[in-house]
DNA sequence: GGCCGGCATTGAACTAGGACAAGAAAATCA
DNA sequence: TGATTTTCTTGTCCTAGTTCAATGCCGGCC
C-alpha cells in the first residue's frame, strides 16, 4: 500500500525510517471509482492526494460550459488545487477521476503537522510546486506559440500513456483546440 | 534602501529584528538601466531579485523570433527564472529591464544560506511560488478560452498601472494576439 | 442479442485573429 | 531643433481553427 509512495519519498527527500513511518502514518487510503469528482468548483479543496493507481484530470469550465483541462494526472503524481487547499478558500477548477483511483491523502491539518514534525520536507513541496510552475510556463508559450499540430505532438512526446488512457477531446481541450480538429489533424498526420 | 523590502517581508513573514538586519545584510543592492537584458536565454539564471523601483519583462522566444510575454513585474515583486535558479540549469527565457530599475538581489548562495539561518523563510518563498502558479493557471485558463477583447479587459483591470508603463505591442505579445489586432480591439473599444 | 450513450470522424460554411504594408504619431537623442 | 527610431493605427486579404450537423463506431448494460 505505501511502496510507491515510500519510493517516490526516497527518491525526493532524505527520511529517517522513523520520519518515513509518521509519514505513512498520517496518510489516509481511499478509493474512488471512475468518474467521481473529488472536488468542484465553489468548494474548498481538504485534500492533496498521491495518486497510487489511477488518473485524474483537472479542469476548469467557464459560464458557456466550455472547459479547458489544466492537467491530466497519474501514477506518482501529486494532486490538489494549492491555492485552495493552502488559503482555505473556493476553488474555481474540478478535479475528477478518468478511472477508478488509489489516492493517499493529506489534509490541511495532516500536512500542517507533517511539515512542523518533519520541517525539511517544506523544501520538498516548495521544489514540487517549483517545477509545475516551471512546465507550466512553457506550456503557456506553446499554447500562444505554437500551431495545433505541433502541440499535439509534444503532448504525445511529453506523456505518451496518456492517449491510451483519456478520451481524445480532452487531450483537445487540454490543448486548447477543439474536439473536431484534433481529429482533422490526426487524420492528416496518419497519412504520412 | 530597505524601507520597501522591510515593509514587503513585514507583510509576508514574521522575523526578528536579528533576522531582518541580517536579511539586509546579505542582499546586494543593484541599479540597472533601461533595457537591460539581466538573463538572456542559455544563461544560468543567478539572481532572485526584489524591484525596489522599475519595471520588467520575462519573455520567450520561439525559433522564428516570435514572442510571448510571460510576466511584467513592478515594484514590489520577486523577479527570477526560478527552475533555472535552483536546478542551475540553462534557461530558456529572456528577463529584461523596460525601465530603469533598482533591485535587490539574493544569489543562489546567499540564498542558501538565508534559509539556513531563518528557515522560516522557505515558507514565504512556498507561498510565493504556490500564488504564482495559481495565478498562471488562471491565466492559462483565460488565454485558452476567452476572447482578445475579454482578455485585454481583463488583464487593464488586474495590472491598471501597467498600460501607462510599457508599450502596447508586450502587452499583446502577454495576452498571445497580434499587437495590430490589439489595437483594432482598443479603437473598437474606444467607440463605445 | 439489441439498444443506448458516449466518442470519433468528416464535411461545409463561417469567423476571429494573423500577416503584410503603409502612414501617422510619439518618443529619443544629438 | 530636426532626424531617427520606435510605437501605434488602419486597411486589405488570408488562414487556422471553430461551429454545426450528420454519420458511424464501440463498449456497456438490461
Amino acid at each position: 500500500m505505501f511502496d510507491r509512495i515510500n519510493t517516490y519519498m526516497i527518491n525526493h527527500a532524505n527520511l529517517t525510517a522513523e520520519e518515513l513511518s509518521y509519514f505513512n502514518s498520517i496518510l489516509q487510503f481511499k478509493t474512488f471509482p471512475k468518474k467521481t469528482i473529488l472536488l468542484h468548483e465553489g468548494e474548498i479543496c481538504n485534500f492533496e492526494a498521491f495518486i497510487n493507481k489511477g488518473c485524474i484530470r483537472m479542469y476548469y469550465i467557464d459560464e458557456n460550459g466550455f472547459e479547458v483541462t489544466l492537467q491530466f494526472a497519474i501514477e506518482d503524481w501529486w494532486v490538489s488545487d494549492i491555492a485552495s487547499f493552502h488559503d482555505q478558500k473556493p476553488s474555481n477548477m474540478f478535479i475528477e477521476t478518468l478511472e477508478e483511483c488509489e489516492l493517499l491523502i493529506l489534509s490541511p491539518q495532516s500536512k500542517e503537522s507533517l511539515l512542523s514534525h518533519v520541517p525539511q520536507l517544506e523544501r520538498m513541496f516548495r521544489i514540487l510546486v517549483q517545477r509545475n510552475l516551471s512546465s507550466l510556463q512553457g506550456r503557456l508559450f506553446k499554447t500562444i506559440a505554437t500551431s495545433a499540430q505541433d502541440k499535439y505532438l509534444d503532448f504525445i512526446k511529453r506523456y505518451p500513456t496518456i492517449p491510451q488512457r483519456v478520451p481524445q477531446h480532452y487531450i483537445a481541450s487540454y490543448l486548447g483546440i477543439s474536439a473536431e480538429f484534433l481529429s482533422k489533424v490526426r487524420t492528416k498526420l496518419a497519412k504520412k
